[in-house]
DNA sequence: TATGAATGAGTCTTCATTCAT
DNA sequence: AATGAATGAAGACTCATTCAT
């Protein structure tokens, strides 16, 4: 009972997913989701209030899923070799067209004002400079990176991806463009040989 | 009648800044228009089709007047002094509360597709990357800057500044962390005395 | 312009005061009016909003055709022929079966609260206490009644009428039981010959 | 079996006694008594057809309760007393507003039509109408009241309870003014001393 | 008997847009 | 050029009722 309800709350979010990933999140509305999911008018409420509540969700096991994955590297990877797989990872998240929630959750959070205290994408963003931030002081002391402030570093690349990433939906700016800029971060930071 | 037209236009276009100041761009209708402004419910189509067509003429006039202002510095003002002075007034900009158009200006283009020809954003983007690096140039060559890429250095700034706003409105991030970030920007720029 | 729309309104009023008539309150629902007057599915939210908003307009113009009327008698009726025509008056509103609010306005009172400051029931009552005890005390005075207290008089007269209106749409009571109630309201109040 | 079932049925009724006595009878839905009742969707289906069904049997186990009671005089009580306690404890039930199925009953009959041939209000009001009258023969023969026509007094009586009954929803009316009515009732009875 | 997920009809309400004047 | 009444499509949501288990 349980599990077949699971298993069908399962199954709107993942058809919610995919239309947020095509449409963004101002425009679906809740006919578009029970269209694409095999439930009735009626049925949806039965799991989710509202649109809002089921990007909630979306959102929630996407943050589920980011923070598991990033197991690539061998044991003896260098700090440089980790910041460029993260860049990379980044890179790539930031262009692909198709299966990107960026929009959705950027017109999400802009209309739900993003002060909320639940703010998944502030945590998230704090995690990764937490991170960052280590990798650098890592790459300081084996020589691999200058750099004076590595928290204040770390959260200057989180800002410069997060601007890329806005700049990729409202200006869009080029592939390469994006390029160059990861590789300006890779510059500042790394020692030159 | 054309003069009477045309202050009428831009009777519209007045007020609408202010709801889309306030309200943002997607929640905003024809009717918070029509009832803001001194206009028929079938007069406003004589002007305008939409609300897009009502805020992209909002955002080109704003384009307009940004333009224009940033003339408070003397002749012999240092590249630091401009450059304080401008990500001062950028900071200004991205935690002001009223009159703020970045909401719906993100949500206008979110909406529209970025990839737009005539995107204003952009080319905005571009004419400060470009000044920008020209600031910087004569920085470094004044012995102010030290910096290797003054093009490239640029558009970090403005990706910075950038990942700022989104930021701010949709993590909420602090004033002082808008404040750390800046003071990070000026510090890998300047020559330490 | 006004006029026009000021038509369209009564015309709403109208049709809807038949279809309370006929349903009662609780049952209806805006698409009843909206079927039945020639408005469109939205067009009548131009005018009200909400099916109480239209029958509380209706009541009161109910009441403003009330306070009219009643003028059926010569100069020299005594107080008893007053006291028979008001009651034949209550009688025929009592038990009519068409055309008839009575039904839809207990839905609506007891749903609404009976507390309303602005309650036209209640007033509506005082107004016809007042009247019923002067009628009371001019009978006293030319000797036609026998009463202590006109007022409390007047007062028990209108509950029995109350309590036969309610009892006629909840219990069915007959015509002749109402016949019954209001002879022995005549020959309690008038002095035998 | 058939006692645990009759156990549940009785628990629905009680439960949806109450959330009667709270919302009257038009606004409760199914839904209502399933939460708030332990039984499924499904199963409340199993015991009652509809929240009318389900009132219907609420009314006919309060009737049973209400013909119990009322033995709190002394043998030798006088018709005066007998009245006295009658009307202070219809007073009582007019005026309470927690746990009273006045306004609920008032919306199920007028909504249901008042013509049914096994009307409940009907027979008890016939009843009560009965015991009164019986009552007032007896204060009749023992001097204590003057009454022309013991049988007509009684429905009288009972219609001005009921107008105060209704009046009580429907107009708000006051404590005080519910005393005022019934001092009148006994003061048109009595025998003054 | 009992469950509770699922259904779909029905209602309310808003909005961009049209059109007679 | 201008008005504002009117339209009807579209979306949100609720609820009684059914049905497979």
């Amino acid at each position: 009972m349980g599990e077949k309800s699971e298993q069908k709350r399962q199954l709107i979010l993942d058809t919610a997913r995919q239309i947020f990933a095509q449409k963004g999140f101002a425009k679906v509305t809740m006919k578009d989701i029970i269209d694409a999911s095999q439930i009735s008018r009626g049925g949806i409420y039965l799991y989710f209030d509202s649109t809002a509540a089921i990007f909630e969700e979306v959102l929630r096991q996407e943050d589920g899923k980011e923070t598991a994955g990033a197991e690539e590297l061998t044991e003896d990877a260098t700090a440089v070799d980790v910041l460029l797989l993260f860049l990379k990872e980044e890179k790539k998240k930031l262009l692909k067209k198709k299966d990107n929630l960026a929009v959705a959750s950027y017109e999400y959070h802009l209309a739900h004002g993003g002060a909320a205290t639940d703010n998944l994408l502030r945590r998230r963003m704090k995690q990764q400079a937490q991170n960052l931030a280590e990798l650098i002081e890592v790459g300081v002391a084996n020589g691999e990176f200058y750099c004076e402030s590595p928290e204040d570093t770390a959260n200057q690349i989180l800002y410069v991806l997060e601007g890329l990433r806005i700049s990729v939906h409202t200006m869009g700016i080029s592939s390469s463009a994006v390029d160059r800029a990861l590789l300006h971060i890779v510059q500042s930071l790394v020692v030159e040989v």
